[in-house]
DNA sequence: GTAAATTTAATTGTGTACGATGAATAGAAA
DNA sequence: TTTCTATTCATCGTACACAATTAAATTTAC
């Protein structure tokens, strides 16, 4: 039996889901990733830099859907342990270039078994892995399109 | 070609493309939620009540996973303006009831459009929408299960 | 019947998130 | 050149999110 209220209640929303098991999930990353003393934030930043080694900071916002008010003080954490740099550019001052150093490369060597440790977290069919992965991607799509 | 860092790629994880939709989601309520100023939190707390009426804060944070560090500011604010009470139990002084109020009630005439407005904004087929509400609730339901 | 353990919520501190504003610089236009 | 405009990052204020601690009250064990 409908009534015009159906669509306000919790269990008939989309984000909500999506809103919690985001925060769950990243809650299970944090007994592994604080035996390397990072947060989820620095972790994909990261991410990030392992595979491009270098970057500003507007491309880096872009990859990861975050502004500079956010990672600014994400990337001086990181500047502070020693696992980036940040330098102004010489022809553009208003740019701000990241880079990774020797200590951050080697940093790659104990993260790299992060993502099997999670695995064994979401308990998750391969198949509706890959579903999952696909529409949220889909949805990514259309937000950076959204600008 | 794969090599063993492949796992560490943005693009091969499952759980940033949900951090990442979720908070863009969040993000377009808020012109819908500064209509009846309400934050994204408030609003899912609001739906819990506006559903059960009353209910204690241990409970309201099961239903949306979230504890009590983070729901007492929210549920002051809410008292704050008028859509709910706050009060001890008389059995169980440790114990704070929550309870929707008429304002609170009146709330509801006007949040009911909502959703429909949001529909618009996630571009996504209704097929997919039903895939991913089902992956993502089996998943919460495995969170409710571990503990 | 009392001490210890448990439960429950509030408080505190750290770390995001993000909108709005500000400052510096670059590039285009006049 | 000078002014205007846009870009880029930093800063500030508000609002979560959550771990750890505190505080109060109940339950359990003895």
């Amino acid at each position: 039996m409908d009534n015009k209220y159906d669509a306000l209640k919790l269990e008939n929303q989309l984000c909500f889901p999506l809103y919690a098991c985001s925060k769950e999930i990243v809650k299970k990353y944090k007994p592994f990733l604080d035996e390397i003393d990072l947060t989820y934030t620095q972790y994909i930043a990261m991410m990030v830099l392992w595979e491009h080694k270098e970057m500003n900071v507007k491309e880096l916002g872009s990859y990861l859907f975050l502004d500079s008010g956010t990672l600014t003080p994400v990337l001086k954490k990181l500047e502070q342990k020693g696992y980036i740099t940040r330098e102004r550019t010489l022809k553009d001052e208003r740019v701000l270039h990241v880079a990774i150093t020797p200590e951050g490369e080697q940093l790659k060597e104990k993260a790299v078994e992060i993502p099997q440790k999670m695995s064994c977290c979401l308990c998750i069919e391969p198949e509706e892995a890959l579903q999952l992965y696909q529409i949220l991607h889909k949805v990514m799509k259309t937000f950076r399109e959204d600008e």
